[in-house]
RNA sequence: GCGGGCGUGGCGGAAUUGGUAGACGCGUUAGACUUAGGAUCUAAUGGUUCUCCGUGCAGGUUCGAGUCCUGUCGCCCGCACCA
């Protein structure tokens, strides 16, 4: 009959449907649980590409065998549905964006489902369900209740281009990272989450997690932690006084001017009269670039003097203070001390400025600022000392002093949460007449989102929400007190942050989650995502996860013990797929003319899970052909004849080394390898003259993994009644690899010059003695003596002549 | 500049972690079967002056190096005035 691709995967996908065959009861502990996680999609309206399916495979696989294994088994799959196209279609074509996303939802869910995924579909949540972020309002709730949710003016990344202000995380070099808009920086009134509090434990817990280097890396260099010193200076003539922070104190007798960022509060209170109009109008430049300009001037140093001095606390000397824009106001405190002979950028200001340069350490200063260790000089206590120890020296002094503290600082800023969207969960708080702020009771949420006309924000910032009906802006409390809603919405990440906990436990109307399923099944054994997701999603997560943890709804401080990225699938043509380059391929288009099974094994096979692999039509020919020489052992009568129910041994090496392979490779998730012995077994089973049916049936369990639709068709054709998908994982049996005979590489020197076909319990004298008999290696032995031999057994004969 | 990763046949990639380099697949070639096949099966397939040469390049350690060390070149990803 040949393989069927089309017959077979409807029938299947139409059986598991019918029957929830992937259901998993959470409440049953009688197994040990496996919790395999995909991030959930955006489902945008361009549907599924083939980048999803590779990583959708991974956790299948994972999650079959795991089943197979004994384990009960949560795979669940869902929508991160607020998000910015939603909204733009609701301006454009003035209709709720619920319609937009809820038809992309069945689409993707369509696609999925084509796509042999063992997901349960009872788990299924959206973010955008009412059900759902309800709990998000909850845990916000939660946040301001315990001071980690406030309201402040600041300067914020605000795009003009999307209306609204964006995340530190979501600008890339000056642009929304959606769209590619400029972003501007000005103060506006804003929900900000205090994710700084959690800066140190989110660094340290890094060291426990099973994850990608490259990621853990990320986040450690975006967290930022530097450990320095706080200093004191009093601005001459004046009662003023600016804090720096240094993490060299140790060159504090080599500065010779301090600098404060545009944005310093004091920049408008110390500057002298003479020099105030030329402070101001570098002030206003500087913020009108946008951080792209700001940034792209590397090179070039600017700035102003402000006309006054400051006293360098430890040794009391008079030095310059200026306003330049290379120092940023959102970090340490918004000025630093200069020492232009240790610190490369104070040595271009300074060079530029023609300013003092004062050395104090031993070294060369005439090309480059000295950023090495050396001896100090010129530091009066300190001088001798290397940098630990005047560090230590110079801190003791400040101390005493009273001008100086040990701090620590933090590139990872507080998270701005609020978005001037319309769709998004809204912020469940209202301000009272008197400007405080009112978290609604518990037992209001889910607040939902109100029907509008207009889902467009205004030009000056304000949200789409104001301009809702007055019966739910308008809001009075329970003791009647009057107020306005919060007409801020919540950021997209915010739905992610928790969606794998709600999965536990999805229709349960009273709380987040059941507390006895909550510390059942988390952490999450396996976590599976693109890369982009490194620091935004998977430090927001983690963030809230800790939050929760510690007002003790979860038991575990991490939610994601292992996480794995998949590499994205490039075109043929080893370009990255899009539009205008014309090679995208259609995941749609290859099932159908292909099948799943196919693209599943292709995607699997191309390569190792976490690297880039370019798309490829004969690789993904090759796959087709692969499982149908599989099939047709089943489906061709000659070969079907060769099935035994008795054991001729002939398979006996390769079967069992297929398991044990198979078994360590696919936890491992080394799938191109596993599927690479599977092939092996195969070409054995043609070239055998039996095939001992038992062993057959554990390839086409391993195999189902793979390609869940024709291994199920597989099974039932070997007389199955009930389904593979249960069936108890193949074991295998360690006595059948040990091999009677071995090859053994002889080696002359260390070079390979024969293959000795040796008994696998062979001493090395008898070793020696066949060596020497060997053709091969004889003109490379005679007229030789025998120096040294190295007999590694097993492995190599290597004998060392001279 | 800093951090992370990577360089292996015509191509995607293997290599028991220091022990026969190139598994498996793609492609190519030959043969079989066939009215025919771009289907299927079988076999061959790193290069080569037939002796060697081969894992980006140059050294080193070792009986033995794709694997370890030093230097160097190239590519990818992230961060980027963080004081």
């Amino acid at each position: 009959m040949a393989y069927q691709f089309k017959d077979i995967e409807a029938k299947w996908r139409k059986y598991w449907a019918d029957h929830a065959t992937y259901y998993c009861d959470t409440s049953d502990f009688s197994k040990p649980k496996y919790y395999a996680l995909d991030m959930f999609p955006y489902p945008s309206g361009q549907g599924l590409h083939v980048g999803h399916p590779e990583g959708y495979t991974a956790t299948d696989i994972i999650s079959r065998m795991k089943r197979m294994q004994g384990f009960n088994v949560l795979h669940p799959m869902g929508w991160d549905a607020f998000g910015l196209p939603a909204e733009q279609f609701a301006i454009k074509n003035n209709k709720h964006p619920e319609i937009f996303t809820r038809a992309n939802i069945e689409h993707f869910k369509n696609q999925i489902n084509a796509l042999g995924l063992s997901y349960d579909w009872t788990k299924e949540i959206a973010t955008i369900d009412p059900d759902y972020y309800k709990w998000t309002q909850w845990i916000f709730l939660q946040m301001f209740k315990h001071d980690l949710a406030y309201v402040s003016d600041i300067p914020v990344n605000y795009c003009p281009e999307l209306g609204t202000v964006l995340a530190n995380e979501e600008v890339v070099d000056g642009k929304s990272e959606v769209g590619g808009f400029d972003v501007i920086r000005m103060p506006m009134r804003q929900w900000i989450l205090k994710i700084t509090e959690y800066a140190d434990r989110l660094d340290e817990d890094l060291a426990d997690l099973d994850w990608p280097k490259s990621t853990l890396e990320m986040q450690h260099n975006w967290i930022g932690k530097s450990t320095g010193v706080s200093i004191s200076f009093s601005v001459a003539d004046s009662d003023e006084e600016f804090k720096v922070f240094t993490t060299r104190v140790d060159t504090l007798f080599g500065c010779t001017y301090c600098c404060l960022a545009p944005e310093h509060p004091l920049v408008k209170k110390l500057v002298t009269p003479e020099q105030k109009e030329a402070v101001e109008e570098y002030v206003e430049a500087s913020a009108r670039k946008s951080d792209l300009a700001r940034t792209s001037t590397e090179k070039e140093k600017t700035g102003v003097f402000l006309g006054v001095y400051a006293i360098n606390p430890i040794n009391g000397k008079k030095i310059p203070v200026y306003v330049a824009d290379y120092v940023l106001g959102s970090y340490g405190s918004g000025a630093v001390m200069a020492v232009p002979a240790h610190d490369e950028r104070d040595y271009a200001f300074a060079k530029k400025h023609g300013l003092d340069m004062i050395q104090v350490l031993e070294g060369d200063i005439s090309e480059n600022a000295m950023t090495g260790d050396a001896k100090h000089i010129n530091s009066d206590f300190a001088n001798g000392l290397d940098i630990a120890g005047a560090k230590a020296a110079i801190t003791k002094k400040l101390e005493e002093l009273g001008k100086g503290e040990l701090k620590i600082n933090y590139k990872l800023r507080d998270w701005i949460f609020s978005r001037q969207r319309y769709w998004g969960e809204p912020i469940p708080v209202v301000t009272l007449e008197d400007g405080t702020e009112f978290p609604i009771p518990e037992d209001q949420l889910p607040l939902t989102l109100p029907e509008m006309s207009n889902y467009k924000p205004d030009t000056n910032g304000k949200p789409p929400l104001a301009g809702a009906p007055s019966e739910w802006l308008n809001y009075e409390t329970p003791d009647g007190r009057k107020g306005i809603r919060e007409t801020n919405t919540m950021p997209q990440w915010a739905g992610s942050c928790w969606y794998y906990i709600r999965y536990i436990d999805p229709h349960n109307p009273n709380a987040i989650a059941d507390p006895k399923l909550l510390e059942h099944w988390l952490p999450v054994d396996l976590y599976v995502g693109g890369a982009e997701h490194a620091v935004l999603h998977l430090l927001y997560a983690r963030f809230w996860h800790k939050f929760l943890y510690d007002i003790g709804i979860v038991k575990t401080k991490e939610p994601f013990k292992k996480l794995y990225h998949q590499g994205m699938i490039l075109g043929a043509n080893g370009e990255k797929m899009s539009k205008s380059r014309g090679n995208v391929v259609n995941p749609d288009d290859i099932i159908e003319s292909h099948g799943a099974d196919s693209l599943r094994l292709f995607e699997m096979f191309a390569g190792p899970l976490e690297e880039r692999k370019p798309w490829s039509t004969t690789g993904l020919d090759g796959a087709k052909r692969f499982i149908e020489r599989a099939f047709r052992i089943l489906d061709d009568e000659n070969f079907r004849a060769k099935l035994s129910d008795e054991n001729s041994g002939e398979l006996d090496y390769s079967y069992n080394f297929l398991v044990k392979k198979v078994s360590a490779d696919f936890e491992a998730l080394g799938f191109n390898t596993a599927i690479a012995q599977m092939m092996v077994f195969i070409n054995d089973c043609y070239k055998a003259e039996k095939i001992y049916r038992p062993y057959f049936e554990g390839f086409v369990k391993m195999f189902s993994c793979v390609c869940p639709f024709v291994g199920e068709e597989m099974w039932q054709m070997m007389g199955h009644k009930d389904l593979i998908t249960f069936e108890p994982w193949p074991a295998y049996d360690e006595s059948k690899l040990k091999k009677s005979t071995i090859n053994m590489a002889l080696s002359i020197n260390g070079k390979t010059r024969d293959v000795l076909e040796l008994d696998a319990e062979v001493t090395e004298e008898e070793a020696v003695k066949v060596a020497m008999a060997s053709e091969k290696a004889k003109p490379f032995l005679e007229g030789k003596t025998i120096r040294k031999v190295i007999f590694v057994k097993g492995r190599i004969l290597n004998i060392v002549v001279a």
